[in-house]
DNA sequence: GAATATAATAAACACTGTTTAGTAAATGCA
DNA sequence: TGCATTTACTAAACAGTGTTTATTATATTC
């Protein structure tokens, strides 16, 4: 019985095509202009053919959700090598910032964007979200361990550490550091010169 | 000619009618449930007649934005009488805070959607935002001054504390504080906890 | 080779924001 | 007062959206 194992393998050859098509297409146009429409006229497929694949426009891009996880989670694992925790610290925030900088799309589906979050919630609760957070957590744990910050509760700590960063990024991402009335360069600039000052008043 | 005067005060009542309606829809079952036809049947005119009032949808979210930006304001506005800069600043955060978690709506609409942003961009550029960024920053100036923080450009210590509560909130909203895994009590007690060990890291 | 299961789709449904063409009432002027 | 003009309003349409249903063509099983 060859046949249901090929046909197992077409099935997941044309979730990946549409993964495959919507990501681009995600990447270039954003979310709302990404189309069930527009994804079925690039796969040359119809629009309900979508829907045998997948229940609904949440569950792509739930896909693509997943897919951007892992890559943030391979970005900042790269510091693994950093013996001294807070030195570590400060790369995962610099690296946290270039990733949300440089894949603005990316970094909105992540921690923006209300849409597939109804998936999220559900399913092995923030499965490759809790990896990074839960990254996040062994580097403070080691650093309060060594003293090399404030003594606090560690999961206040990471909230602290956290929500500056993504403060900072979504802030960005959603153009509303144009209060600053600055060149785009000297924006980020301003952004990780905060980076810098936070982490020296994070420092013992 | 009172009469151009009465028409001009009945076209501004519609307005106030559509706005009111608009609000009351929007902080009921947010945005995007918040259609031009819904707005047209609760105010029992057809759609078409709110295009005689406002160019488009984002014109009408554009009016509550700016109203959003005033009961902000104000809210901040009270602490005006607490003469300690960095105290003053504390209580600015935690209400700030405050706000967001009790309008989450409003705050959506003001720093997290990308919806009216065109509208934004220009006109004052910011002028209710610029006011209340302004007042943290007339704060830190102060702090800066008294030497009650770290010394650092305005701009950077700005975007830094407000990053950090706009993470926060942000975070809180959209609903990813979720991977804390706790009741919302104890998620919100985190939140104003990590405030209380941000203000001691900012301390001299 | 006939019966069944699978894959794909055209067309429709119920929405959305917005525009256009047409109607009825209020106003300005003689 | 009577007529022309402006104003206020709307029904209907347009071009989209996500999603569902009924139908057809193909592939597989017996």
């Amino acid at each position: 019985m060859a046949i249901k194992e090929r046909k197992e393998r077409e099935k997941q050859e044309m979730r990946n095509l549409i993964i495959e098509s919507a990501t681009q297409l995600f990447l270039k146009q954003g979310y709302d202009k990404t189309s069930i429409r527009s994804i079925a006229d690039d796969i040359e497929y119809s629009p309900a053919t979508i829907y045998l694949y997948f229940k609904d426009k949440d569950e792509i891009f739930y896909v693509i959700h997943e897919n951007a996880f892992d890559i943030l989670d391979k970005h900042l694992r790269q510091h693994d090598g950093i013996a001294d925790p807070f030195e570590r610290l400060g790369a995962i925030g610099r690296t946290y910032i270039k990733f949300g900088l440089e894949n603005p799309d990316y970094y909105d589906l992540m921690f923006i964007m209300r849409a597939p979050m109804e998936q999220i919630k559900n399913e092995e609760k923030w499965k490759a979200g809790e990896c990074a957070f839960g990254y996040l957590l062994t580097t403070l744990s080691e650093c309060l361990e060594q003293k090399k910050i404030r003594p606090a509760e560690l999961h206040v700590t990471a909230i602290m550490v956290w929500s500056f960063v993504h403060g900072l990024v979504s802030l960005y991402v959603r153009e509303r550091m144009c209060i600053l009335m600055m060149e785009d360069d000297a924006t980020r600039e301003v952004l990780y010169s905060s980076l810098d000052l936070f982490m020296a008043n994070l420092k013992t």
